[in-house]
DNA sequence: ATAGGCCAAAATGTATCCAATTAGAGCATT
DNA sequence: AATGCTCTAATTGGATACATTTTGGCCTAT
């Protein structure tokens, strides 16, 4: 898959703004990315609109392109919609999760007890939700639940450095519960934790307005 | 707003496509495109890159461009989603709304009892619904609601003429009991309203699977 | 008659060049 | 010293030309 050359170069720039290695607000000079993949500007033209409809970078016409910034109010928005979509999602994977995700799911929140750094803790944080709706193939509700995970990436990473892992048997609970809900095939119950473990992530993170600036 | 050459074409296209003139499924070509606006192809490649953003236009490397199209259950997830999505937005909007907006909305609820052809109804009910969210500016949950409403306009527009304006009276009662709820400041009525009205919306759509073929 | 492959025409992807717009530094003015 | 202006360099937008890929018809072989 993406083996055109807006493809790869919007994967590229993907990674590099979801791991922080451009950081939001920086600004993308088109002939920059063109010289590091030794393509023309055009195809890096594409990919900035690419990366544009998935909200990770913002165009402003006959200025360039920055990487994209979200506000406290616009972050918490967010939360506010992970908490009404994320529970519908979960509810339509959890019938159509193999043995094999199961399996690999309980291994996830055990290793996210195990997590050390925060690096490692955000991409298994991450991979265990992402994996847990893994039975709903291509739709619009997972593109836009996979949107909302990229766009507020790197404020979750700010977040987890301030908080230096405060809360973290809080969350550990909240893993265990989403999981059982998961396991026993029991999708109300899923739901209803997965719900209060983003309400209460958002609640935190109001309270933490320094983030924003 | 808009200025642009690629905003200008992918505007053009969105009207033809809400307005039916390009039907799902349909090919579009982008020399084509170009002739039509005097342009070449590469605002046109811009353009079409945005609408693909906006979910209307699925582009395929090395092959070509189409309006979009919806499968039954990708129609019914969209559904989904708005029940989830929108009486949140609601909820947000109803303390923002100015006098002027609560009395177009009185009135617009008033003329699509009135309306006696399809295309004014479905205008009117788009008008009404959209000027409803009015008091949230511009964020992505609005974003997501824009996007469900542009993607299934044209299956709304199939279902009205095969309903032809049945259950009509059942519409116009939900329409009202949401007004009722906006006009008050109630928004748990509001919300409560709205999601009623989408979900019996979704369960009747969902009985005519004749529209998607 | 049908399935498969080949070939030509058409459409898309990419590169290069030129025009238009913007941004920022430096200077002049108040 | 601060503000506003101008001019230049840098960057993006658009057009043309060329390379690549796909598609669909036609022919051949089974």
């Amino acid at each position: 898959m993406a083996s055109s050359s807006p493809g790869r170069v919007a994967e590229t720039l993907r990674e590099e703004i979801l791991n922080g290695t451009l950081a939001p607000g920086e600004r993308i000079v088109q002939e920059d990315i063109a010289l590091r993949f030794g393509a023309s500007r055009q195809p890096v033209r594409d990919a900035l609109r690419l990366l544009e409809g998935d909200g990770l970078v913002t165009l402003k016409t006959n200025s360039g392109a920055w990487v994209s910034k979200l506000s406290e109010s616009e972050c918490v928005e967010a939360y506010l919609v992970r908490e009404r979509l994320e529970p519908l999602l979960l509810s339509q994977s959890i019938p159509n999760l193999t043995a094999d995700q199961l399996a690999k799911l309980s291994s996830l929140v055990k290793d996210i007890e195990k997590a050390s750094d925060i690096e490692t803790f955000l991409r298994l944080d991450r991979e265990f939700h992402l994996l847990s709706y893994a039975g709903v193939k291509e739709g619009m509700l997972s593109e836009f639940v996979e949107r909302i995970w990229n766009t507020t990436q790197h404020y979750r990473r700010a977040f987890a450095k301030i908080n230096n892992f405060a809360n973290s048997e809080v969350t550990h609970m909240e893993h265990k519960l989403i999981l059982d809900g998961i396991l026993r095939g029991d999708s109300p119950q899923a739901e209803q934790a997965l719900e209060a473990h983003i309400r209460r992530t958002r609640v935190t993170l109001s309270e933490h307005k320094e983030l924003f600036s």
